[in-house]
RNA sequence: GGGGCCUUAGCUCAGCUGGCUAGAGCGCUACGUUGACAUCGUAGAGGUCACUGGUUCGAGUCCAGUAGGCCCCACCA
């Protein structure tokens, strides 16, 4: 079974597509992602928001997915239980197109297959396709606990539905009646306000004159839906307008219709619009219908459930489509001399969310849940500091949305779903409506036949349940009482209302804790244009074309790392590569840097802790380097800012190790310097590449664990899965060796730039003389010698106290103190020294301007922290250090 | 109409509690295969941190306003 490999016969080129499977079936066989409520003792819980089951898996699912297994493999490692709840929605409406829009192919429609059989051929569907998305998530790599995965229509999740419709009932939470609603004409269903898309359109304002009955004259009134006309039952005005005071009370012979309606006064019209009239339509305008329970006005239902005029309204109308209606009533008013005025006007249109058709106001008996107080308390958490969101501008809005709710209108006419729990008496002289947690035959009351409401619940009445009816909620269950309150909730701030302000007042109310502690609202994935991604645009990035291509780790870090919580990221769908290009090189870094240390360390050096060896200055330093970086990414993840976290862990292997620690002891690791050298070198290599795979093992999981077990003396029994997590306070830290590097990479540069400033061909290797260095400056460099002789290309290094008098050559004068000379006999350039002086001078001087500035202000010396004003002044006395120098230098150049 | 956000290098973005001589990646320029990596290396160019005021010893960072852009909520016909 287990297997051991040298770093050898590693490819130079990273290839995650024969890898990624293999490791993540490993996982699985070790059953690694799941966890027992049973000895769970420091559990971390997620509980992911359910994907529709209809959906197909795009980019927001890839970076919200991805933020949720940093997470949960973050506080595995850290030897939390975490465990990670995966499941799917049963997506009412959209669900139920889809199987709609499959059996019209066959001519077919669900009123032909009866609401038994098209709910099952609706099952069927979601047995066939149901399962695609999450097992695509396997592909990136999620760690989520497969046992425990849910639907939303489970038997179990159902049991929850019916528990807390039948509970909020007792509570007269839930009543059912007549209100205006949103309604789509197309899926023939209520909508809640949440699932009408409010969108500006550019439509028109129709004046229209309605005749006073008795007399001479008439009104104007307004109107953006003249077909509502047919429905008017009054015409308004405010109380207080003068203008039109003589005319409450009297009536208006509405056009076209051929009824007398009266005019009412209401507070509602606002004098200053228009006229100052407004027809009022009970039966199709919320606003309207407000009037009307105040005056008592006749609702007139002139739109049904289809989009088309009724049989109440006038034969040449009835059984039109309402857009046709509207058309062909303009006509008609204009005809009859009666329309005033047309002008374009913008206004807001409400819109189905998923079909997208114009919504239409009507009035309709459903059942509504009271929010206000749920509200109430799921406010006081966040307030009191027990709900936190991240970034936290999201908890202004959860705030302003909970203080303005209103009921939530649940019932919906559809077939798929939790069919209401309700059942009505169907005997005459009972008619009672019963609510019950188990199905009904008889009514309870007299025994008389019982019929079942035919509506289904809202799809969010199953969701908003989610972080504990997947936990065998309304029983108390062990995995409820050790995994209950979960921890992170990571989402699109879209769904902030429909969900997730839901989810806290379902926990409040029902489990009496809250759901989970931290919102995590990432941004919207957008194409190059900035616009969102789309299947109607066509710009969108399929995650596994991304992971296929480039590698889920590739796609992991690119996700996480290019923008900070809450930013929407743009991805070039036309040209992948440029986007995810950052985190496949990312990894093929990782992979040849491990790839070169493989080759040089042993299984004993892997054994072995810094404190044991015999450390050199590149060894304290880069041990330094990891210590924070460990700090700065463990902080990072905790704190919900992922991208910082996974920028410090790409600055310190690609920057630090790579760049500098790997250069330096490519000799040592030879032999070179010793055994003891050598084996200072390895060990501590092995001990930081071991700690950086740890580092990004949450963001890229698979190319840290394939690279663990290729670590001498590990085999693929071993795993990063569990850690342990490195711990920053025991990495040794060295504040002398991090300056003394800091010096050494300043000489490095400098020599570099030196050499590109005057052009030596990068195979010639320079003389380099540092003038008057200081120490810690000194002994560094004589410790690293060798290692700074190969980066700076340096033939001979030696130290002075002054420059070499009357030779030719280039100079710099140093941070660190000192001066670095660089001998080029024929190549130096007189006039180019002299300028790069006079720049440099000129800079550094406006520096030290401005430092003594503040360092002569008595305000600065009080008023600033002493760390800063001790800073500042030890630059002051550096800077007036290198002046000094670069003015001999000056001087020593002579004039142009 | 209400609420929130954004405006930092050619592009995409960092910059949390004010101390910055403002960073990264990509792109660009020049040079380079010194056996981990050309999915690479070295050096470099490139920014009045949208604008105007204010607070402060000190503002990219806080406050107010202006301009432009975005999002959410909302029943002004």
């Amino acid at each position: 079974m287990s297997e051991s490999r040298a770093g050898a016969d590693l490819s130079p080129r990273y290839d995650p597509s024969g890898i990624e499977p293999v490791l993540y079936r490993r996982w699985l066989e070790r059953n690694a992602f799941h966890v027992e409520a049973d000895g769970a003792a420091d559990p971390y819980v997620i509980a992911i928001p359910p994907p529709n089951v209809t959906a197909a898996l795009h980019m927001g699912h890839g970076l919200n997915n991805t933020i949720q297994d940093v997470l949960i493999r973050f506080e595995r490692m850290r030897g939390r239980d975490a465990m990670w709840i995966p499941g799917t929605d049963h997506a009412g409406i959209a669900t139920q197109n889809v199987v709609e829009r499959q059996i019209a192919r066959d001519g077919l429609t669900r009123q032909d297959l009866g609401r038994e059989a098209f709910v099952e051929r609706v099952w069927e569907w979601v047995r066939q396709y149901g399962s695609t998305i999450i097992s695509q998530l396997e592909t990136m790599g999620c760690s989520c606990d497969w046992e425990r995965t849910r639907f939303t229509l489970d038997e179990g999740l159902s049991r929850a539905v019916r528990e807390v419709f039948v509970r909020l009932y007792e509570k007269d939470l839930v009543y059912r009646g007549n209100y205006i609603i949103h309604w789509c004409p197309r899926c023939h269903t209520a909508l809640s306000n949440e699932e009408a898309e409010h969108r500006d359109v550019d439509g028109r304002l129709w004046h229209v004159r309605y005749p006073l009955a008795d007399g001479d004259g008439h009104v104007v009134v307004a109107t953006t839906r003249p077909e509502t006309m047919l429905g008017d039952t009054a015409v308004a005005v405010h109380p207080d307008d003068e203008r039109h005071r003589g005319l409450v009370g009297r009536e208006v012979a509405l056009p076209l219709a051929g009824r007398r309606i009266p005019i009412v006064a209401d507070e509602f019209v606002d004098p200053e619009f228009g006229s100052g009239f407004v027809k009022v339509t009970p039966a199709h305008d919320p606003n309207d219908f407000e009037i009307g329970r105040r005056h008592d006005l006749p609702e007139v239902e002139v739109i049904d459930g289809d989009g088309r005029m009724t049989g109440d309204v006038p034969g040449p109308y009835r059984g039109l489509d309402r857009f046709e209606a509207r058309r062909r009533i303009v006509a008609d008013l204009e005809a009859a001399g009666l329309l005033e005025a047309v002008v374009p006007h913008a206004h807001s249109v409400g819109h189905c969310y998923r079909c997208d058709t114009v919504v239409e106001p009507r009035l309709s008996l459903q059942w509504f849940v009271r929010m206000q107080p749920l509200a109430r308390p799921a406010l006081d958490a966040y307030r009191r500091g027990d709900l936190r969101f991240h970034p936290e501008r999201f908890g202004a809005t959860y705030e302003h949305w909970l203080t303005n709710v209103r009921d939530w209108c649940i019932s919906r006419q559809l077939w798929w779903g939790h069919r209401i729990p309700v059942w009505y008496c169907r005997a005459e002289g009972c008619g009672g409506t019963h609510v019950s947690r188990e199905d009904l035959e008889r009514c309870p009351a007299c025994g008389g036949e019982v019929e079942q409401d035919p509506d289904v619940l809202d799809t969010w009445f199953s969701s908003w349940l989610w972080p504990f009816s997947t936990l065998g909620w309304p029983d108390e269950t062990d995995d409820l009482r050790v995994f209950y309150p979960t921890h992170a909730l990571s989402t699109a701030p879209e769904i902030l209302f429909f969900w997730v302000a839901r989810m806290v007042m379902a926990g409040l109310e029902f489990v009496g804790d809250l759901p989970f502690t931290d919102v995590l609202l990432h941004g919207t994935v957008r194409d190059a244009r900035g616009r969102r991604m789309s299947k109607s645009l066509g710009n969108g990035v399929d995650p596994l074309e991304v992971v296929e291509r480039f590698g889920a780790d590739a796609m992991r870090f690119t996700l996480v790392s290019s923008a900070a919580l809450g930013t929407d990221l743009q991805l070039d769908h036309e040209d992948l590569e440029s986007s995810f290009r950052v985190g496949r090189n990312f990894a093929n870094k990782i992979w040849n840097a491990a790839r070169f240390a493989l080759g040089h360390l042993a299984a004993d050096d892997v054994e072995r802790r810094p404190a044991d060896l015999d450390l050199e200055l590149a060894d304290r330093w880069i041990l330094d380097r990891f210590g924070r970086a460990v700090d700065a990414v463990t902080d990072g993840i905790a704190r919900f800012r992922l991208h910082e976290a996974a920028e410090e862990a790409y600055r310190f292997v690609w920057n630090d190790l790579c760049d500098w620690y790997l250069e330096l002891v490519k000799g040592r690791l030879n032999g070179e310097r010793g055994e003891a050298s050598r084996a200072a070198a390895a060990g501590t290599l092995a001990f930081v590449l071991d700690g950086a795979l740890r580092l990004l093992h949450p963001v890229m999981p698979f190319i840290t664990e394939e690279l663990h077990c290729h670590l001498p003396g590990r085999t693929t029994e071993d795993t990063l899965l569990f850690g342990p997590w490195p711990d920053g306070g025991a990495v040794p830290r060295s504040a002398e060796a991090a300056r003394a590097f800091d010096a050494l990479q300043e000489v490095v540069g400098g020599v570099r730039r030196l050499r590109a400033d005057y052009g030596i061909d990068p195979g010639r290797r320079v003389d380099v003389v540092l003038v008057d260095v200081p120490q810690p400056l000194r002994t560094a460099v004589e410790q690293e010698r060798a290692g700074l002789l190969s980066l700076a290309r340096i033939a001979e290094l030696r130290f002075a106290e002054a420059a070499p008098a009357g030779e030719p050559g280039a100079h710099l004068v140093l941070a660190a103190g000192g001066e670095l000379f660089l001998p080029l006999q024929d190549l130096v350039d007189l006039e180019r020294e002299r300028e790069r002086v006079a720049e440099e001078l000129e800079r550094l001087a406006g520096l030290l301007a401005a430092s003594r500035g503040r360092l002569g202000n008595q305000r600065f010396l009080e008023g600033a922290p002493p760390e800063v004003v001790e800073r500042e002044r030890e630059k002051a006395v550096s800077l007036e250090e290198r002046l000094v120098r670069l003015r001999e230098k000056r001087a020593s150049l002579g004039e142009a």
